[in-house]
DNA sequence: AGTTAAACGAGACGGTACGTCAGGTCTTACA
DNA sequence: TGTAAGACCTGACGTACCGTCTCGTTTAACT
């Protein structure tokens, strides 16, 4: 389940892993526990172990920074999420993928530990892959077919990048979760999502300035 | 020159403030130095004083946290920026923005320090305010303003929310910057940009989806 | 009044120097007041100078560090102590005198502090001989002058050395409040002044075995 | 070793604390060669630990302040004493006890250190008993006994407390090495020595104006 | 069932940096 | 010019965690 330590994950390990689950499931608890009560800035090793009934060689031995601890716990916590709607209408459809996004990012045990996990990444160059490969790409890939679905459909125009239009949508949504300059609510979720739709319809007729535009140095 | 204390702003002050100048310029440009050698992560108050040749107490007396002296120190540097371009081509000019921004973003003296920055205010909550106030809104008001001379032309609906646009268009560059999921270059930039700026003139015609995204719960 | 700077002390100076008195006052009853408060160890200079409503520098241009302000400050408390009595029982008057000792070092706001002071002195050099000249010496002096005046009567051997009996005598009184090993209480205190003064009429038959010690290695 | 912190005494205990030995010779090595160098007053924990090459904590960890590491140190270092002397003569053997003493407080290396922490132990409240039980009392133990074997064959009086007897004995030196008036030498060790007990051999006959000093108020 | 090797809890260790306190010096403005 | 005020550099404080390193003690697979 630790994305960073080359461990089987549980199932059919023959020379199985001498690994304590119940001590595994301890810490990322105790991760998630004090990260509620005193927010990731206060979160350390050594509390996460202490409230954990834990060695702190445990932990070392399983992950490398408490970022990492903290990722696997949010990555359980939030696995379950609904299934990709898919109305035939593409608009809609993403309007709900993003309405429940926000609301995953406005939870008050969910939003700041995000953040302040990305906040972290910036200083510990291994966490921004890893919530790339575990938490962001994960979800994403099922909302990229999605589009991918409406472009066989021609909804979407067919080149469109549908990774980086996903990009421009949730960068907009991540923007206001680490600035906080505005609320992560629902009128700003439609309002993303209708503009960045609309464009992606309309990016066909608007071809020429953007090859003007790469060709500037 | 700080912006986190009450200091008034070397104008009209009688009794003018018994700070040194000396002092003030060693700390930024200490920590601009040792951000560049060994990165935001390493950087210590400390280390500041140290290599300032000054107190810690004076950094302290003047700064809440290293991360309001390294902004102090980066809204110096990059304070002379280029005039908005006003070519009559709106998308034309908001390309040429972007990717003077980008160009600011990807320079190994900034980028990494101002992603820091936002990764460092996920803890310290007085940073946010201070990095949009200092930072981000001086730099985004005549952008905005430029938008709005499109919108007075007809050439973008009157209706839309200027300020809600910069934010897509910048989240998605700020989401290259911290997540560092693909390269922050000008075809990143002319595709954000198009996408955008097409959905802004195609939005009045999606305004009803629009309306029944809103509604939704 | 100062001890350590070498101002002249108010009488005769014919172009009087321009300290201010106000000052002077403020800072000798705001470190006795702080040590009162919470004790020599904290007090500090900053402190002083704060409740005094004073400068830090006009403290250290008249004094050499805290123990010489309360030094003067503990002077100019005690100084006006009970007349030496002379009943012309030598053993009883210096009972009553080492009573009216004890008297003062067990009161809560002249005992610390004095042994504060002499605590201090330990590590500051210039307080020791400050401490002898300014307290010890003028309070010891006139109880001298008692036991020389026994000596004249012939009460006490005239060979006797009257400085180093006291210095004894005080000793004794000096290591309790110091090391706190027991109460300092009359029955101490005539325990003391007994054991010593007939160790003075005595000594005289005893001088054999004093030669003998000296001549040992 | 430690005085101050309830670490087993090596004697009998099954789980033995995992101190470093090598870290707590290091430490009071290190402690005494400071303190050595440049004074008591000039000693800090920082450099303590850095001489040592050990964290701060680790002297935190089994030392409640500087002055409990160097009286530890102290004593390690004056531990093996000379026996105490008995040729019959109470008044030759207590005079060679104490020129032992002098020799010890003369010590470059020892008595200002002795002097710096009784000093300390007029603000640091812990360090007073820890002097009295680890530094003070072992070595006055015997000495008293050596007063009272002298009881037992009638060369000193049955009632007398021995206990208060030494207190004016190393009153008297305490006061010279703290006071710095008048030399610790032999001359005075003898004066000391020879009042005193003089003053106990004849203290029988002077009963009354003890008494009458104790009804005193 | 006994052996053996890992993972475990506990926590001491050498360190780094924190944010605070006070020391003693220096500068500025007022009286 | 002496003061009140207070900024300045310095250095130590005691604390929090870091990540590494023993310690014995489970514990589970393999003799």
């Amino acid at each position: 389940m630790c994305y960073a330590h080359p461990v089987t994950t549980a199932t059919s390990a023959p020379l199985a892993s001498r690994r304590s689950e119940r001590s595994r499931l301890a810490i990322l608890d105790a991760a998630l526990a004090l990260c509620a009560e005193q927010g990731y800035a206060n979160l350390s090793v050594e509390a996460v172990a202490a409230r954990a009934g834990v060695g702190k060689q445990t932990i070392y031995r399983w992950w490398p920074s408490k970022g990492a601890v903290l990722l696997d716990a949010l990555v359980r916590e939030s696995a379950p999420h609904a299934p990709i709607p898919d109305t035939g209408d593409v608009v809609a459809d993403l309007g709900t993928i993003v309405l429940s996004v926000i609301e995953l990012f406005t939870h008050p045990d969910f939003g700041p530990h995000l953040a302040a996990l990305i906040g972290d990444a910036q200083r510990d160059p291994a966490l921004a892959p890893a919530l790339l490969e575990h938490f962001i790409r994960p979800r994403r890939a099922p909302i990229a077919e999605r589009l991918q679905r409406a472009q066989r459909l021609g909804q979407l125009p067919a080149s469109l990048d549908v990774d980086a239009v996903l990009e421009v949508i949730f960068g907009a949504l991540y923007h206001r979760l680490l600035l906080r300059n505005g609320p992560l609510d629902p009128a700003y979720a439609s309002f993303v999502v209708n503009i960045v739709l609309s464009g992606c319809s309309a990016t066909q007729t608007k071809r020429r300035s953007r090859r003007r535009l790469e060709a500037d140095p």
